[in-house]
DNA sequence: CGATCGATTGATCAACGTCAATTTCAGTGG
DNA sequence: CCACTGAAATTGACGTTGATCAATCGATCG
């Protein structure tokens, strides 16, 4: 599986449809780490560009870890498979996010691709003889550790103790932080309503309804199914934060 | 807040009733770690033992993070707190296990003593200075971090998928595995409902329900409320992986 | 233009939460 | 030793939320 498309077919792919995310390059989103500062500068040479269509699995949870990656463009899911086709959304990763760094001896989850994607991959035993070499590399790994824990807590207490609506709330206040918020405060959202049940621990039917109950209050606009804007922020953290 | 208990008191109290956990000494259950070998040696002369009373706060969500702490003896919850008072405890810890370590700044949970508890602080600055000149305990601070993340997206995948049922199988295998399985097949269950349910994202009620339908299935035995016996560990295991 | 896929909406149902006893049990005082 | 107390656990009745099932809508693709 997982078989790369032919960059030339990635790039007519991408043409079409009015879809927001860019496939290739475009402004890089604020990182979710403070600065970058380039700890990262090791890495830049070993690294190998490859790309994915739309649904395609760049790795399968259980699989050797033999590999490490970095989005260049487009968006990946990280999640699991449960015997039964149940499926948990761990993560969204952007252009920018490093994934299967963390991972240790196998794979815990699977990586797919949202829309087309590049990446960089790079070969894990090298980045960890880079780290032993580079002190500042090797910080940004136990770095990124730290960031990924905080960000899974942070789902737990969401899909432990929080409310549809204010699961909701929170994903887009998420996303509003990790994409460029547009003028008016748009956001264009990469994945669909099943992705973002999966993520939120809920159905899609339910996702639409809570879309629906949001754009009803006027909080958020829905101009089109992956773009939403934000009309009222506060309102918006608000439900987030469990008022009301 | 946290005031200590004195250590005669903490006895007296501890030999009451016939609540099987160990307040102070007794056999440590298994670790989460496959082999300790003693990484952990360096921090052998920087620990201070304190001890806790039941409930008793150890720190609080958003304190600076100063101190780490190993437990010794007794139980530890690691739980984040709502505006409203709802509740979401991320992991309970035993003794040999680790906490306050990974946090990142300040202390992104709280950790409260379930039963009476003895710990060893050690002061974060310290640990990191000896971080840096010992590789073993470096490494080991990372594995732990692995550890813990590993255990959060475990947990991701429950709150978000899986029926109560389920949760309530996979909770009490993952107590089996980390604690000693006295003769028969019984655990020793540290904390009581509440935390249960705040552990697995249900209420108390519900708890007890999916407690007792394991119970008449015959799945499981409960001579009382803090000890589980597991009379049929395959079905349990069935139940947990979402069979049935 | 029809086919297909994803999103949305509505009707109904079941699971889980809420509220309200009741039971159990550890600890207390007579 | 035994009744009393209070906290925790359990059980039952009922209500709400979110899941399920079933159309329908809308956009994209061939």
């Amino acid at each position: 599986m997982a078989a790369n498309l032919a960059r030339s077919e990635l790039m007519s792919r991408s043409a079409l449809g009015r879809q927001a995310w860019p496939v290739i390059a475009g402004g890089a989103p604020l990182r979710r780490e403070p600065a970058p500062r380039d700890e990262l500068h090791p890495l830049q040479n070993i690294g190998t560009t490859l790309t994915f269509g739309r649904n395609e699995t760049i790795f399968v949870q259980g699989d050797e870890a033999k590999y490490a990656y970095k989005v260049v463009g487009g968006a990946v899911r990280h999640c699991k498979l449960l015997a039964d086709g149940r499926r948990q959304i761990a993560d969204f990763l952007m252009p920018g996010d490093l994934f299967g760094f963390v991972d240790f001896g196998t794979y815990a989850f699977s990586a797919e691709a949202i829309t087309n994607v590049v990446v960089v991959r790079y070969l894990r035993s090298q980045v960890e003889r880079l780290g032993d070499e580079h002190n500042g590399l090797r910080r940004k790994l136990t770095m990124l550790l730290h960031e990924r824990l905080s960000v899974a807590q942070t789902h737990l207490v969401m899909l432990g103790r929080q409310t549809v609506k204010e699961r909701m709330a929170s994903f887009l206040m998420q996303m509003a932080e990790r994409c460029d918020l547009a003028d008016g405060g748009r956001i264009d959202l990469p994945m669909g309503r099943q992705d973002i049940a999966d993520y939120l621990g809920l159905t899609i039917e339910t996702v639409c309804r809570a879309i629906g109950e949001l754009k009803r209050a006027g909080t958020i606009g829905v101009p089109n199914t992956h773009q939403i804007d934000l009309h009222d922020i506060e309102a918006l953290s608000a439900v987030a934060e469990g008022e009301i």
